[in-house]
DNA sequence: AAAAGATACATACAGTCTGTATGCTTACCA
DNA sequence: TGGTAAGCATACAGACTGTATGTATCTTTT
């Protein structure tokens, strides 16, 4: 039983070993978190070696740093399907949101994008992920468009974007977590409702 | 130079030596996180062996524990202070809020309580102690009488409270580091404002 | 197409860390 | 005052990380 050594290209060889270890180290990380998780059990997971995992990525953080970007990005195409900016600003918001919140329940989601990825990454380097790749490059942009339209009063986005984020961060967590999705619907819809109420008071008296 | 050997109580040789390992490790977990703080560093710092720290603690993560909920209820102390529940509802959940985002201004507390925090111990075991003997308890309270009193609308307490919660911790997190908090006052005001808006009309109609 | 070089990977190793086991010293208590 | 338990020190086993070095496979150049 010989094993006929395969002629493959080196973009090819590259593609295939770096996605076993992506998906070998996602697999793991998820189940028992980064810090449990060793380069041992994720090279054997995978069926390479560590040589060819330290070839491909600078240590263990670089390795978890494409497993966390590989995730955000796949949140981000989900709500840019269901909230498209063809949508009116408000709607878009709302339709976002729940999408968001739908998507984070991907097993291991809120693990990896909210627990693990700000401690291991700090939080500025998920944020700047999140922004450029993620979802809050989304939101901000739905928030800005929803200011400029007066269906939300003028705030300043950068605050505002960070604090809705953390809400909705919180209600994807929390309904991963087994709480009842309406719950998390209704105070998010009363906040929304409530801005949008002030917007249209202001946008009156004067 | 002979080293007279002190006569010490059990109880004050305990607290003594936990006192200076939970001290240097505060310190060592701040400034490097809890991935980076080896035990001999932080008993180096500490003055003691590792036979001392895992007298007194079951493993790392024990002491970690330790700090996590040392530092949480130095921030609930400070935050009754600030807003005493003898304040009518809603004044008392701002000036609560306040206190909570110059509270967490203490250094590091950030870093322990939101991003290493939820991470080591996981979020359910960080809600626990912020709900015993943190911050949590008084919000949850907090936004409970205001419901009673009308103040607020009636929403899900548990889901309210925790996206609330999040929204603060996210302030606390940007304000710490470095950003303006005038402007993530404004968007809490701006939030809790509309929600008071809508308990008022609420109250009106019928 | 053969040599030279680069790329992908494998293996071995050094350093460090964690948790445990074991022994000694000091305080407590009956 | 002698036995027991608590506090602490030291030594050790196992595991993990990152690096260094060697080898095979592909790519480029001439």
């Amino acid at each position: 039983m010989q094993q006929e050594p395969i002629r493959r290209s080196n973009v090819e060889r590259t593609r295939a070993t770096r996605a076993r270890l992506l998906a070998a180290a996602r697999e793991l990380f998820v189940a028992k978190g980064y810090a449990e998780t060793g380069t041992p059990e994720i090279v054997a997971a995978a069926n390479v070696t560590r040589g060819a995992l330290y070839h491909h990525f600078a240590d263990k953080q670089a390795l978890f740093h494409a497993v966390v970007e590989q995730e955000s990005a796949a949140v981000a195409q989900e709500i840019e399907k269901a909230a498209p900016s063809s949508m009116p600003p408000v709607d878009a918001l709302i339709a976002g949101g729940v999408a968001f919140i739908r998507a984070m329940r991907a097993h291991g989601r809120t693990r990896l994008l909210l627990l693990d990825g700000p401690a291991v990454l700090g939080r500025a380097e998920l944020d700047r992920i999140d922004l450029e790749t993620g979802a809050l490059g989304s939101l901000r942009d739905g928030l800005s468009a929803a200011m400029a339209s007066g269906a939300l009063p003028s705030l300043p986005l950068g605050a505002f974007t960070a604090l809705l984020s953390a809400a909705f961060d919180r209600a994807a967590l929390a309904v991963d977590d087994g709480a009842d999705p309406t719950d998390y619907e209704t105070v998010i819809a009363a906040i929304i409702d409530g801005l949008a109420a002030q917007a249209h008071a202001k946008n009156v008296e004067p």
